[in-house]
DNA sequence: CTCCAGGCGCCTT
DNA sequence: AAGGCGCATGGA
């Protein structure tokens, strides 16, 4: 097997691949040195940078790399995004900390998934309920040579025909009837998420809303990461407490008004201003944060 | 030990 | 309609 099968370059600017695979709009991607390995579409991929250029190498041939390209975004033109934006101060703030910050284009169903196992769990339990949810029910796949055994997200298929306990092991307690109940409702084509992408994004909040575990914020997560709608505004702790502060002083503003301002205020592409801040508001204190706990 | 986490569903007012 | 509480699990 040639090389050449198993790399591509893609030509990009402005795209930090870090902040993108490690904000938290997906969970499986890990790094090794300044490579990131992952998944995408049951095929491994490990994924650097050059100058001007990502780099992307897989375990088996690929004739088309159209798949990847759609994952990662590369030919989105981000300047379009960032000069939709309003120009207000805290957006300004959110984008310079890191303007290559991207969205990806993720699976719906893994995405779907992954945030109903988010609810309630820190960042680094999410990516291990998932990381042991793959292992046990995904499957196998090549993976490159010194790498740990590569598993696919494991269908809504497989995960309709295990036990709400065979789910437990894998550490996701009450969520594990949320995601089984999830899993059948997709197998058996209750909800088809592929044609949730023709409706409107109200209609297609709608509809996932009636799947169980999944609220608004889940479903406004689905709706950006896995669908593409770019103007869902996911709102969660961080969201919340982050719009309150940046602009609205503090004042203890009701999530309904939080939303309707959201909606308004951050145009066609509120769903990347929503990354911006989000991934601003977590790296920010990291610093302070951990030297006011460290100093106990 | 207690507190809390990319929330949600359900039960009170 | 809005607010409060329990939920599994694990790390700080």
């Amino acid at each position: 097997m040639r090389k050449s099968d198993r790399t591509a370059r893609f030509q990009v600017e402005s795209y930090d691949l870090e902040a993108t695979l490690n904000s938290g709009q997906a969970f499986r991607w890990e790094k090794f040195e300044t490579n990131w390995e992952g998944i995408v579409k049951r095929r491994w991929v490990k994924l650097s940078r050059d100058p001007g250029a990502i780099v992307a190498e897989t375990a088996d041939s690929v004739p088309d790399w159209d798949w990847l390209k759609d994952y990662l975004q590369v030919e989105l033109p981000i300047e379009n995004v960032i000069g939709s934006f309003p120009d207000d101060e805290a957006l300004r703030t959110a984008v310079s900390a890191f303007p290559g910050l991207r969205l990806l284009r993720q699976d719906p169903w893994e995405c779907l998934a992954s945030f109903i196992l988010s609810s309630n769990k820190r960042i680094v339990q999410i990516r291990q309920i998932i990381r042991a949810l793959c292992r046990r029910f995904g499957e196998g796949i090549p993976s490159g040579a010194g790498s740990p055994g590569a598993y696919t997200f494991p269908s809504a298929a497989r995960l309709a025909e295990t036990s709400e306990g065979e789910l437990r092991e894998c550490k996701m307690g009450f969520r594990a009837r949320y995601l089984r109940e999830a899993a059948c409702l997709v197998a058996t084509s209750k909800i088809d998420l592929d044609s949730l992408r023709r409706l409107t994004c109200e209609e297609a909040r709608c509809q996932l809303m009636t799947i169980p575990g999944i609220g608004c914020k889940i479903a406004d997560c689905v709706l950006l990461f896995g669908l593409g709608f770019n103007e869902a505004f996911p709102i969660d702790v961080w969201i919340m407490k982050g719009l309150r502060e940046l602009y609205f002083k503090n004042r203890p503003v009701p999530m309904k008004e939080l939303r309707e301002f959201a909606t308004g205020h951050f145009g066609e592409f509120a769903g990347y201003a929503q990354q911006y801040l989000f991934h601003y508001l977590r790296t920010r204190t990291a610093d302070t944060a951990s030297s006011t706990n460290s100093a106990r």
